[in-house]
Parts: structure tokens; sequence; C-alpha cells
DNA sequence: TCTGGGGTCCTAGGACCC
DNA sequence: TCTGGGGTCCTAGGACCC
């Protein structure tokens, strides 16, 4: 048996755990540069807000419905959910962080440690989650990840089942299959969803009727294969290595939309070198390397110009580094050969792929190993100052502008963002 | 004026190898 | 002159997830 615990509304339900007053209240979260809803409470769903809704052109409706109107806080919801996630791996053996606020926990064997009843075992992870960290939650159990998805979408949606699905039967799981429409299983988006439909498959009881040779033709060969045998409680994925350390990511990217569209190089220099900076960061996180680095720049993709709204370079090294200087180097010649003049950027990024151990680069037969101890200790004591003064307390001056200290001319706004109430020191909660 | 960010896996096709 | 089979590695593109 697996479970999936997910956090209801998680960054609206962090917001109102130091704002209890906005409780029963619609409340919304914005994506980065205040552009999007990213995340609803229950009220605002109510209200007709959609994920993805660009900002200002539900401005006027959040007003008038007396929305409380967040932008997004990394910081809180970060923190909030190493809470969640650290008492769950005190409760099972073995836990996948699936997301900032999911988590499959493995119950196999756990029968004879709860009194074989694993609903109670559920309720008591909520109630406790709740009581520790006012994260309110839904739990779903089932023989497979896709069952367990499944039951938690159900748990989430009947509220007469009190937070908690186990499809501990036959017949409970062809129940489950019944209630929930195709395009809302696990592993189906839009484009297979019109597929399905368009082959009168509705419900998810519909889909795991389909066979695994039309499931491999028509839902991208061997994933669905999985997906359909899942839903039929044939296991196909165990548990996965999470974000604890034993994890270790096959690419790390860095992008940002700006505050404003740019046009002058140096301005969209500062900005690629700062996300080079951050990818870099990640990169020796995880103690890897990288040999292959993409930099695009993107233009405005909503106007009357035509595509191509993004360009792209990938430039490959021959020995794999981690060394922000030497990226940096990378990324301003990336950038050189992409730029063209007169044009209004909107958004940049950095991508690290080819990762390997650092280290351990290859090299080639009459390449000698560089000298690269002193960069490396560099690299060392750049990250302990971050990491114990704060973000940017020590970086490199290509990430600066000319303009001097302030924001930079690419950082975007965040004009409702909430204290980090519980990371740092300043904002910490005063109660009288 | 204003439209997110960071990932994963799979397939198909081409280049190249023995 | 004709003809074969089995691999690997890489990239681009498409789908999906939160």
């Amino acid at each position: 048996m697996f479970a999936l615990v997910d956090c209801n509304n998680f960054y609206a339900s962090c917001e109102r755990v130091f704002q209890p007053r906005l409780e029963g209240k619609p409340i919304v979260v914005l994506s980065n540069n205040d552009g999007c809803v990213i995340a609803r409470s229950n009220e605002a769903k109510a209200l007709g807000f959609k994920m993805g809704d660009p900002y200002f052109q539900v401005k006027h409706d959040l007003q008038i419905n007396n929305v409380q109107v967040f932008s997004s806080n990394y910081a809180l919801y970060g923190d909030m959910s190493r809470r969640v996630m650290w008492y769950l791996a005190q409760q099972v053996p073995e836990v996948e962080i699936y997301s900032i606020d999911e988590a499959f926990l493995d119950l196999h064997g756990m029968e004879k440690y709860v009194a074989n009843d694993l609903d109670a075992f559920a309720r008591t992870l909520r109630t406790n989650i709740k009581k520790r960290t006012g994260i309110p939650t839904c739990v779903g159990i089932a023989p497979t990840k896709t069952l367990a998805k499944l039951a938690n979408r159900l748990a989430k949606k009947r509220p007469e089942l009190g937070g908690v699905l186990h499809l501990r039967s036959e017949a409970r799981r062809l129940w489950a299959l019944k209630q929930v429409a195709v395009e809302d299983v696990w592993g189906i988006g839009r484009q297979y969803a019109a597929k399905l439909m368009a082959a009168g498959i509705y419900t998810a009881a519909d889909l795991a009727n389909c066979s695994d040779a039309w499931a491999r033709k028509h839902l991208g060969g061997v994933v669905g294969v999985r997906l359909v045998q899942e839903l039929q409680g044939r296991v196909c994925q165990g548990l996965l290595p999470s974000e604890d350390g034993s994890l270790s990511r096959k690419s790390i990217s860095c992008s940002r939309t700006f505050g404003q569209p740019l046009s002058a190089f140096n301005d969209v220099l500062a900005a690629v070198a700062a996300f080079t900076s951050r990818a870099a960061e990640k990169l020796r996180r995880q103690g890897d390397a990288t040999h292959l680095m993409t930099v695009f720049l993107s233009k405005n993709r909503y106007g009357l110009e035509p595509p191509p709204y993004s360009c792209s370079t990938v430039i490959t090294l021959h020995v794999a580094t981690s060394d922000t200087t030497e990226l940096l180097r990378i990324a301003r010649m990336a950038l050189k050969r992409l730029w063209q003049a007169d044009t209004r950027y909107t958004k940049a990024g950095v991508v690290f792929d080819g990762l390997e151990p650092a280290g351990h680069a290859q090299l080639s037969l009459f390449e000698s190993a560089p000298d690269t101890g002193k960069r490396d200790r560099l690299m060392v004591e750049l990250d302990a100052l971050n990491r114990r003064f704060g973000k940017n307390t020590v970086r490199l001056a290509t990430t600066l502008t000319g303009r001097g200290k302030g924001r930079a001319p690419w950082e975007g706004k965040a004009q409702w963002c909430s204290p980090a109430y519980t990371t740092r020191l300043q904002d910490l909660l005063t109660v009288y």
C-alpha cells in the first residue's frame, strides 16, 4: 500500500497560519513578478479564479470580491514544507517528497504497527500535521501510487470522507475509478484528455479498461501502459529518492521574467549572471559539475510580433566545472552570441545539463588537469558565507549593474509578500 | 503597462561503431 | 556487385508533473 499526503491549498494555507483572520476568506497567491495566480484558497476557487489567470486581467474581480492577494513567499513555503515532511519521515520508514506540498509514503508492512487500521493511522497523521504546523492535509491510500493520487483527489473533493480515502477493496477501487473524470487522472494532461474523449473514454474507469496495446499506441508508449496498469492495481512504480540529499537532479536551471522589458546589454548581462550564480550554487550543493550550458533569452509572446519568441545557445565545456567565475565567463560569451540590439527582452535563463560528479571530470588524452584548487576553495568559502549570513552576502561583480546598489532593473515586483515569519529573525511574530 | 519557474521521462531519427 | 544486424550515443521535440 502507498499513501499520498497532500497539503490543501498549500501556499494559501501557509499564509493563513500566520494570519488566522483569513480563515474562511478567499486568498490567492501570485507567481514571480506578481504575474499570474498560482494558488487559491477554496473560497477563491469557488469565486471562479483559475490557476494561471494573469493578475492584471483579474485584478478588478479580486478587488470587488475582497480577495486577499499575496506575492509568493518561498522562504515561508519552503520552511513550512520542511516541517511537514520532517514529521512524516518520523512516522514511516520511507517517504518520497514528491513536491513542495505532497509526499508518498510506503505503507508496506505498516498494518501490523497500526493495528491493521490504516484509516485511523491516516487520520492521526492529518490531526498531528495540523496541530504541529497549522497546515490542513488529505490522505489517499491505495495499492499503487496512481491510485493513491486518485484516492487523495476524492478525499479532497468529498468532505463527507473526512479527508481520508482508503481503497481497501476491489469494490472500493472500482467505485473510485468511476467517480473521477479521465482528465483528472495523474499523467493525463490536456492533449491526452482530448484524445481520450474523442475515443469515448471519459472516466478513470473507462481508462482502466483499455488494453496495454491501445495505451502504448496512444498515450506515449510505455508511460501510458504503466499508467493504465497502475489504475488496474498493478504496481509499476515504487518510491523514488527525494530532496533529502539522496536526490540528484539531472538538470539545473534558473530563469526569470524581468520586472520590465530590457534592451541594454549590461542590464540583461546582470540578470544572466545572477541566474548563473544561483544555478552554480545549486550545482555545487549536489556535488556536481556541468559540461553543457544553455543560455536563453525571450521576448514578449503576447503581442503582435510573430514567433520565434525565444532564442538559445548551448555551449559545451570540455572540462566539466561548477566554478561560478568560469561559468560567468561562458555565460557572457553565450549572451554576446545571442544578443540583438534594439530588442525588448522580457525573460532570460540558464540551464546546466550533462551533470557529473565534481572532481571526476574526464580529461582527454592531451589535456592536463587545470589548476582549479584555488577556485574550488574560493567557491567553498563563498557558499559557506552565503549560507551563514544569507543569500547574496558575497557575490561576483558581474551580477551587479553599473547602476550601483538597490534593486537591479531585471528584478520583478513582489508587492504583497508576507514576512518570512519562520526563517528571518526580524520577521518573527510578536504576540501582545 | 501588466501573462511563473523548475523539473521528469520517452520517442524518433541521425551519426557512428563493429 | 550485391547484401546485414546489432548496438550506442546524441539531440530535438513532445508530453507530463507540481
